[in-house]
DNA sequence: ACTCACGGGACGCCCCGTTAGT
DNA sequence: ACTAACGGGGCGTCCCGTGAGT
């Protein structure tokens, strides 16, 4: 009976040893070695869990995907009645306002930049999108039901802007342009003028 | 003095290199060897005129500045009563609509993604958007001056929510998330809810 | 644990190809690309023993200077009670008769050269030097109570005089100054007035 | 009537900077750039005196020749009939005791290192050093005419065992070894004890 | 007499991937 | 399941020499 590992408990122990790196210094300071350092084990063994390092780099990517998702998803809730409630915390989830998620949006945005390149790691973040588009699109068109908004909105392209919007914000943030609270309040000011 | 070259005319020739690689294979592409061909001159030369990969970095994010915001200021006036053709005619210029401007905010994102381990990159990035963010706010400032905007409108909101909605839509065309066409009628529809 | 490796032994080889190049080309014509042919061996193995240049320097200071003073107390025996003839045998073991003795210290000058900009690479020189004065000295003492030697010399001084000597001829043969035998003579003349 | 420029003047400017350079972070530092900045001219400039580097080494190694002999033979009177005070005089001059010498010194040494390289670079030392022996040597002879020294001595080998003394002390004091007082006292109990 | 522009050739460092070996 | 040893390739930097141009 061989030593039983858990396989995708490692590779998850190195998908978090990655954004670390990459939170902290950039992608581009991921080295294999580096991550194996962060990860407290031997260049080998990463490599033996993730052959090579686009493969990691793939992990990586999916890994992210899920946890962002799981996140939003977890810290609101769907049923609320309460929709521009639901909408700014569901903005609050995403935005980079603490460390953990700041790294997760810098390795995100490194992903993003090098997408061009290595265009199958776009794929992953296409589904999360698309899935949030539609989620929020019902909500407001639920708003419009219960009277909460306005009738003459387009919930498709309300729900286009505002993530949209959550984006550039978060862009804007990573790069120091624009202060968390700022966009809280950015935020807050356009939810409340589309559903007053 | 001998052989006089104009220097500033050699680094654009350079800098426009950058571009079309980091436009065609992504920023981490643009090796000093890579440029120099794409260039048509040796690696020395290129490093005659930049003494450092850095240097070039820096050149190329400062032209790339100059140029986006020559386009928009050259393709909109800045007088115009039309506040609302404005801003969308703005946002047709800052969003990657063909190759050119596609291989721009390519270039654009690499360099944000690499402002946070190199934060002097940041620099000349905030300038730029601080100074388009008075532009737009100042725009809707005098619409509601002239009427053509409601008086309870936060120009500086606003001008942060709608750079806020350019910068993601970018960002999302970038990822193949949103195509172009969806994107401008985003922006249109927006515009159209702000400035009725 | 696979593939089992003498470190120390493939460090040695390593340090054995800087010498042959240094002493055939001059340690400037160690580069580390030569180095690794000379070794026969890649790049790549080179760096994986010695992770940096100044590294492999340092180790081959130090190794050179194990050579040396393994040399001088093997070929001696100190407890000989003809100190005369044991410091002949001495310089001659230190003086760069042969060809391996000039690439030696051929390769030990460079290093001298070196250590005023690398501060660092004196202190192994330093540590052998100063261990040789105490040998001499104690000699000289021993031949003074044995009376071999006159009881005014002064035996720290003596030893100075002694290294230096033999310090000084080496630098001179090495420039082709001085023909070995005339160095060797030199030294037994010497040798011979202090100790009748 | 061109701009007339004295070229040697020009060309002694030149090996002042390479001296300063070298005496300051050793001859690899010596680069054509940093010759021509710390000399106060263009890159262009220092080629057009010096065609190659090499050029540029030779002519310092000879410049440097002159100096030392110069200063060895305008500090010490060599008709003095103090042959004890004139050696040690002598030895004052050699020796690296202030930082002018300790930088002459130092290119001295780096130029022995090189010239294993380049053979042609030893010619000039190997003219100063034959003809201080002979000095020193009949300095010896006349000595023992006059009967300050005693008659079995013989003046050949004095005069090498003096020269490599202060060779060997020189070296040492460069490396650290020995503080330049310490050397100093070597050559008085040395001198004193062939010439009571 | 002196300069600018340029070419080309290293060099040290770093990193990834693979395989022989436990 | 995991590791040590290695190969090879590429990148940024630096530096020297040359020759066309005042």
């Amino acid at each position: 009976m061989p030593k039983k590992v858990d396989h995708d408990e490692r590779r998850r122990h190195i998908a978090e040893a990655v954004l670390r790196i990459a939170g902290r210094d950039g992608l581009d300071a991921a080295t294999l070695r580096d991550v194996a350092a962060e990860a407290g084990m031997s260049l080998g063994a990463v490599q033996y869990y993730m052959r090579t390092k686009d493969e990691m780099l793939r992990y990586v990517v999916a890994y992210l995907g899920e946890q962002v998702t799981a996140r939003i998803t977890a810290g609101v809730d769907f049923a609320s009645v309460d929709v521009r409630g639901f909408l700014v915390s569901m903005a609050t989830e995403m935005l980079p306002l603490d460390d953990r998620r700041r790294a997760e949006r810098r390795t995100g945005q490194a992903f993003g930049a090098r997408a061009g390149a290595v265009p199958e790691l776009a794929e992953a973040l296409r589904e999360g999108q698309a899935w949030l588009h539609d989620r929020v699109a019902d909500l407001i068109s639920e708003a419009q039901r219960t009277g909460q908004a306005a009738g003459d909105l387009d919930p498709g392209h309300e729900s286009v802007v505002f993530l949209a919007l959550v984006e550039g914000l978060t862009a804007e943030i990573m790069l120091g342009l624009r202060d968390p609270d700022a966009a809280l309040a950015a935020v807050r000011y356009h939810v409340g003028r589309v559903l007053p």
